[in-house]
DNA sequence: GTGCCTCGAGTTCC
DNA sequence: CTCGAGGCAC
């Protein structure tokens, strides 16, 4: 059996047989490995299945939803938790902060739903419980698989735990056969205190707060020690489901507390923006009688079809929004001012802080943006902390953005040390000596030294091995600041870490003799290079660390142009401004001129020329993934939208034809099939008949698509 | 030119 | 997670 033959030789029925083989043999293996604790095979060989599915998935992934298991594949490591891939995303939420972005977020989805201010539109409050969330699947109404959130992508299996917490049911009545629930698993203050007395007394480590006691006390690899934990679970979403749960988020809470599961009481529907910001007052008023931690409240358009139609932007969904509650703020001493460089040449001030507890957590660094903040205003001139600039023995005021960045809110003037003048960005490179230099209209210096400054190198390939670009595992930030640096065996380009094996084995001391290093770990970094010597075109193009080029434009760029080649042949070809290469770049919906000037410069720059050269001479870059299934009418034409839309909004209608498989271009060319023209529409619509390109209006749009 | 919506880049602590 | 700015519609 050849685990390893060409994914790309499958065809699509071939496909699919194979990837219910494939899910046939991860199953068996899973079963044994989890119940019976005994693997029936090697971890290698299960990493390789694991990995043909993965491959056969990424090139036609319109058959991963034919496979319930999808959400299920996960490599058992060596040690800690194994991972799995949530079937459904696990997102995050867009935060408000003022009551003005809460009725913001109220005329955004109204505008994005076409709806009226005067049209009624339902939403539901409830209460953001500040612990950590975790999603539960049940087949067949048994719970089979508990995931941490992790990444969003990939959580930590920690089923056993979570079977050990009473408010989550072990089975489940009269359910769809398949249901994610999601959730969050809290410590109420109470059991907290009490289980900190009770670490303090024996001995052990008492936690800083609820969430940190929480999340440390599901993470635990003997489940005997959860179960002696106080854990409690609230649920508020779901994810794959085989069936409608309701059609409204209120019922759809009602449907899970007729479940088994706890649902928050203080969930409340609200009709729109005011009954939103009065739920979130009530709420406020009552946080300190709740008995568990809570860090603000979390709206969401009650109607789930129009959940639905909103869909989703790249890391959060559009129809719910978190409103917080104010952070907490303390006051210390700022003892320095460091510079850092990052993979751009940006020069980015670190604030240096007398360590201070902030919301449960010891903060001794905080982000200081860039010089005008620290000079007490922003990219406009506009000033902040009323002018007052930041200055190194300053007292100042520190908070955590989010709960999570430290940044400076204020400074305390009648503090300031005597003698001190303002503080002043360095012109040059403090790591390479190069020039910084700050350009017209630009908040950050740069440094000029490209990848002669080694920060900027060791940066560039941090990004390069990071988790959207190459992935390698063994090889994060930490290694490659070693291999930098090394001598003996050095990564200084991104072609180096393709042909580390090979040098390791001409070198007189090799690489698993070393401290720090064994035979098997080793083995197992040059092997997971070895595996990303395939890699997806999206991939590399990110890896590249071009400026501007961040993983959705990435993927932009290897869906217009497919091949590896057909990319590098075009940016060669390309002069910036003018030519056929350059408008087809362009051209493409979403990419503008900044951007594509990037590109282009970049592979007309002799050293990174060289360095991509020497790079794809080492790889197999696979072509991108095809389309969306062809049986839709619009499915691989390229169609334009013009004037008013009078029943959806243009953002929607782009989002609904790319799920058709049709590519949303933003103005009128010879290469355009279908230009969708409301009332109102101008010069396109005219270009489009001297072209002879057919016009419809949106109800033929609709009727087209399907959409009665 | 203005205003919205996203994306990109840099950041902390566990 | 936030800020700045690119891209696009109006």
């Amino acid at each position: 059996m050849s685990e390893d033959h060409a994914v790309s030789a499958l065809d699509e029925d071939a496909a699919r047989s194979e990837l219910a083989r494939l899910a046939g043999l991860l199953a068996a293996a899973d079963r044994a490995y989890h119940q019976a604790d005994a693997p029936e095979i090697s971890d290698a060989d299960y990493d390789a299945l694991k990995r043909r599915y993965a491959a056969i998935e990424a090139r036609f992934p319109h058959l991963r939803a034919l496979d319930s298991r999808t959400g299920m594949v996960g490599a058992p490591p060596a040690e800690g938790f194994a991972k799995a891939v949530h079937a459904v995303r696990m997102l995050s939420l867009e935060n408000a902060f003022a009551a003005t972005e809460v009725t913001a977020f109220d005329a955004r989805v109204r505008r994005y739903l076409g709806l009226t201010p005067e049209e009624p539109l339902a939403y539901t409050a409830e209460p953001k419980i500040d612990g950590l969330s975790l999603s539960l699947r049940y087949e067949g109404g048994r719970l089979v698989l508990a995931a941490t959130r992790g990444d969003g992508e990939t959580g930590e299996i920690v089923t056993a735990n979570a079977r050990t917490i009473a408010d989550i049911p072990a089975t489940l009545a009269g359910a769809p056969e398949l249901i994610e629930v999601r959730g969050e698993v809290y410590m109420a203050q109470a059991d907290f205190a009490e289980l900190n007395a009770r670490q303090a007394e024996t001995g052990e480590r008492t936690f800083a707060n609820p969430r940190n006691a929480a999340a440390g006390s599901l993470r635990q690899l003997d489940p005997a020690i959860t179960a002696a934990r106080p854990l409690r679970f609230f649920a508020y979403a779901w994810g794959a489901l085989s069936e409608p749960l309701a059609g409204t988020q209120m019922g759809a809470l009602a449907r899970l507390a007729a479940l088994g599961f706890p649902t928050n009481p203080l969930t409340r529907a609200c009709d729109g923006p005011q009954a939103l910001l009065a739920a979130y007052r009530a709420l406020e008023a009552q946080r300190a009688t709740l008995g568990y931690d809570i860090d603000g409240v979390v709206y969401k358009v009650d109607d789930l079809a129009l959940q639905r139609r909103l869909g989703f932007r790249a890391a959060t969904p559009r129809w719910a929004i978190a409103h917080k509650f104010p952070a907490e703020l303390a006051w210390t001493r700022l003892l320095a001012i460091n510079i850092q460089v990052g993979r751009t040449g940006a020069l980015s001030p670190v604030a240096r802080l007398q360590p201070v507890t902030v919301g449960g957590v010891v903060v001794s660094n905080a982000t200081l943006h860039n010089e005008d903040y620290i000079a007490g205003r922003d990219a406009r001139g506009t000033p902040i902390r009323e002018g007052r600039d930041i200055r190194p023995g300053d007292w100042v005021q520190v908070y955590r953005a989010g709960d999570v960045i430290p940044k400076i809110a204020d400074v305390d003037l009648a503090e300031r040390p005597p003698g001190t003048s303002p503080w002043v960005m360095p012109d040059r490179c403090p790591e390479c000596g190069s020039d910084a230099l700050r350009e017209a209209g630009d908040s950050v210096r740069r440094c000029s030294g490209g990848l002669i400054c080694p920060a900027q190198a060791v940066e560039r390939l941090k990004h390069f091995v990071g988790r959207a670009a190459f992935d390698i595992e063994g090889l994060g930030a930490k290694q490659i600041e070693a291999f930098y640096r090394d001598d003996q065996l050095p990564i200084r380009t991104p072609a180096d870490i393709f042909t580390l094996a090979a040098r390791d084995a001409a070198n007189p001391t090799r690489l698993k003799d070393r401290d720090g290093y064994g035979e098997r770990s080793v083995q197992k970094l040059f092997q997971a290079i070895e595996d990303r010597r395939t890699i997806a075109l999206h991939r590399l193009i990110f890896a590249l660390g071009i400026p501007h080029i961040g993983e959705s434009t990435a993927a932009l760029l290897a869906d217009s142009y497919r091949s590896w080649a057909a990319f590098e042949a075009a940016m060669t070809a390309a002069t910036i401004g003018e030519g056929p290469e350059w408008q087809a770049l362009v051209g493409i919906d979403g990419l503008g001129e900044v951007t594509a000037a990037a590109v282009v410069a970049t592979f007309h720059q002799e050293r990174e020329r060289m360095a991509i050269d020497a790079l794809v001479a080492q790889l197999m870059v696979e072509d991108a993934a095809p389309r969306a299934p062809a049986d839709s009418p619009v499915a691989g034409k390229t169609v334009v939208f013009t004037g008013t839309l009078e029943r959806m909004s243009r953002a929607e209608a782009k989002a609904r034809a790319e799920a058709l498989g049709a590519r949303v271009a933003g103005s009128v060319s010879a290469r355009t099939d279908l230009l969708v023209a409301g009332p109102g529409a101008g010069s396109k619509a005219a270009k489009a008949a001297e072209l002879g390109v057919t016009v419809i209006d949106e109800d033929a749009w609709r009727a087209l698509i399907g959409d009665a």
